[in-house]
DNA sequence: AAGTGGTCTAGACCACCGA
DNA sequence: CGGTGGTCTAGACCACTTC
């Protein structure tokens, strides 16, 4: 049996993402015709076009009327917006992955931090290392208060996105961070587990992160290579 | 006539701005259920939905299953603004400080830089050691096309702001830049004029900056001292 | 002219929220 | 429980690109 509790246009998002992280699409390739699609699929065009235009929205599919739909080159087209680690990875046309360092619960570190995540003292820690194309790019550490998120410590993480889980299993979508960015050299386990030389500066990350009520639902640190990574941005006046 | 040529959603989706932008529907109020403006309007639902979910996707609604349609709370999404390094340093408190390093006109370097800035091969180029309360922040060098800012090379820029003069005596207005923001090492010739450490790292910032009209007028390139700087940023998904 | 994405309909049932 | 948004269908016709 089918497990249906997946909506059918997830599945098919997840299916094309599937396609283009193992190279059955290439960037600058065709699509099959939404129709195609949906006759392939089982399902409605309708529902077709909502994995599509989430795709298109994501920037991951370009669609040209009258043409067809593309695979987007990787031309970080885009402003700063809030994105995953995966989501800005493939972005820049690289396979995003993960190596679990550290899977912890623990007493909040300090009464300030256990405020801003109305965690009554207990905090879930996971600290991952981040590879692009299976080298390492960062070590991100994130907290988040496990009163809100039981049972986020028995997953496995190392092919999962903490963003999907949080959003598919816990209702909870991130729709705004702050950041502070600084630049430092790295300490000898970072330079260890980045696998560069104690010579090359990285950046440092901090960041609250906000859900949809505008409540803070995780602090995140991560420390980016200097020498793989770097920032792009657009601002205006 | 009713000239139908805009899709019915788009127009639905304008009423319901100008709702908002008339105080009509303020932020935190519900919309009407989704059946009832598919009834108002004399259109179907799922083009109700459609005019909502771009509405969505530019955080002016926000949907909440089993409740309702409302009115966002924040304003427009704004990431860092663009500002020059006299306003940023204001506002973090500081005195903003200038010292002249190089002032010269050029042969553009390269005929790439030359086309991005239709300078027709002669640049200005400007080189500033930036001050914060009197001590080195930052080594900022300009380049504009001099063809466009004639005698630009005879202003003094101790005490002046580069931006300022280009507003009001060329009328032009900054109102765009992307960056590219790496960290690196500093050269000898940085750590002495920035006053660090050769242990100490540094941002580099390249920067193009569009005026009113989307052209290019400057090209820039700042080494920022990673011990007195960092990068604050909001950012929304 | 053929094929593509863009818009639109008139229903249906499901999942979630609040009283 | 009733009312809301979320998902989905099986069509239809329009607008655009490509040939």
């Amino acid at each position: 049996m089918n497990v249906k509790k997946r909506p059918l246009y997830k599945q098919l998002k997840q299916k094309l993402i599937q396609k283009i992280e193992r190279g059955e699409l290439k960037p600058g390739d065709v699509l099959p015709p939404e129709r195609e699609l949906a006759e392939l699929f089982e399902m409605s065009r309708m529902t077709v076009r909502q994995a599509i235009s989430e795709l298109v929205n994501e920037y991951v599919l370009i669609r040209r009327h009258g043409s067809g739909t593309y695979v987007a080159e990787h031309k970080i087209p885009q402003g700063k917006k809030l994105k995953s680690f995966s989501e800005e990875m493939r972005l820049r046309g690289m396979l995003p992955g993960s190596k679990l360092c550290e899977k912890k619960i623990v007493l909040s570190p300090s009464a300030n931090m256990a405020a801003e995540l109305k965690s009554e003292g207990k905090l879930f820690i996971l600290k991952r290392l981040r590879l692009a194309d299976f080298e390492p790019m960062a070590i991100e550490t994130s907290m988040l208060p496990i009163n809100r998120f039981a049972n986020l410590e028995k997953r496995n993480f190392e092919n999962e996105s903490l963003y999907e889980i949080l959003e598919e299993e816990y209702n909870v979508k991130m729709t705004k961070a702050q950041q502070k960015i600084e630049v430092k050299m790295p300490t000898p386990q970072e330079s260890e587990l980045l696998d560069i030389n104690y010579t090359i500066p990285v950046f440092h990350f901090k960041q609250v992160t906000f859900d949809q009520n505008d409540n803070i639902f995780e602090v995140a640190h991560s420390v980016y290579r200097g020498d793989r990574y770097e920032i792009e941005t657009e601002i205006y006046r």
